[in-house]
DNA sequence: TTCCAGGCGTATC
DNA sequence: GATACGCATGGA
């Protein structure tokens, strides 16, 4: 890991990162820009270990970050021991895939906390971005920090009135409920086969196909789900009818994350 | 005003 | 197993 500490930061050089395109495509709902323009600096938590990050012309800062916490949290984080050139070498056997990885690079799928992924896309149905992180916010608020589903014990969709989560209400308690009682314990749900653990995760009120892929691509790592959105189904109507190809399937996940972001603001929609 | 948003539960066939 | 419809909320 090429990195070097200056004062109480830490500055990295790495490929294949764009803080954009990685914090601000919809896999993470708790970054904010603050800078503007050329500016790019982000603060945002993994669970409830905050971060101020910048990207310079060729490294990025993370400021106020001592060591430990950088290896312990933000390299596995930012996936930062994936080698993302090699991927995308990959990937770019396919012509589709070639263009999306050209047109952002930059994405890396981070690796999340499971319960705060699977939380957060339950509230993330048949909504939109800035009210999925309006939510999420609002939850935060409301325990200090992104809340142990251990703190959210015995609550009901009426305790979650003032998150304005609508019907969402429900799903959230129903999870909270099967994870506090042990009926779900999460640490085995990442050990089961993705077909099992797929299954497992369905039983939570609210959790459909979609949902649980998000938690087990985004909290779990497990690249080879492919959350089948509306989005995704465009892109695999118009470019996939008959599935990925085969050296796309171990790497599914990531390219999905490259294709979506290329079919939302790509200009790919016709 | 109406439509839609990184879907899912339910009813119905 | 497939398909139709309602769902809370808020921005366009």
């Amino acid at each position: 890991m090429d990195y070097l500490k200056k004062g109480g930061d830490i500055l990295l050089k790495t490929p294949d990162l764009d803080l954009d395109e990685t914090l601000d495509c919809g896999q993470a709902f708790r970054w904010e820009r603050l800078g503007s323009g050329s500016d790019c600096t982000y603060h945002g938590f993994m669970l409830n270990t905050p971060l101020t990050v910048s990207a310079e012309k060729d490294f990025f800062i993370f400021h106020d970050t001592d060591e430990e916490t950088f290896q312990r949290v933000w390299i596995p984080y930012f996936d930062l021991e994936t080698d993302y050139t090699e991927i995308k070498e990959i990937l770019s056997r396919d012509v589709t895939l070639e263009k999306a990885c050209a047109y952002a690079g930059g994405i890396r799928l981070l690796r999340q906390d499971s319960w705060e992924s699977l939380c957060s896309f339950i509230i993330s149905q048949n909504n939109n971005i800035p009210r999925i992180k309006g939510i999420i916010g609002r939850l935060c608020e409301m325990y200090g920090g992104f809340p142990d589903y251990t703190q959210m014990k015995g609550i009901v969709p009426d305790d979650l009135a003032s998150l304005r989560a609508g019907f969402r209400a429900k799903y959230i308690a129903d999870c909270v409920e099967k994870l506090n009682s042990g009926e779900i314990v999460i640490d085995e749900v990442k050990r089961l086969p993705v077909d099992e653990a797929r299954k497992v995760l369905m039983t939570i009120k609210g959790v459909g196909p979609k949902v649980a892929d998000c938690a087990l691509l985004y909290g779990m790592h497990r690249i080879e789900c492919v959350p089948m959105d509306v989005w995704m189904k465009r892109v695999m109507e118009q470019f996939y009818p008959d599935g990925f190809p085969e050296f796309v399937l171990p790497y599914a996940g990531i390219a999905q994350q490259y294709l979506f972001h290329y079919m939302r603001t790509g200009g790919q929609g016709e």
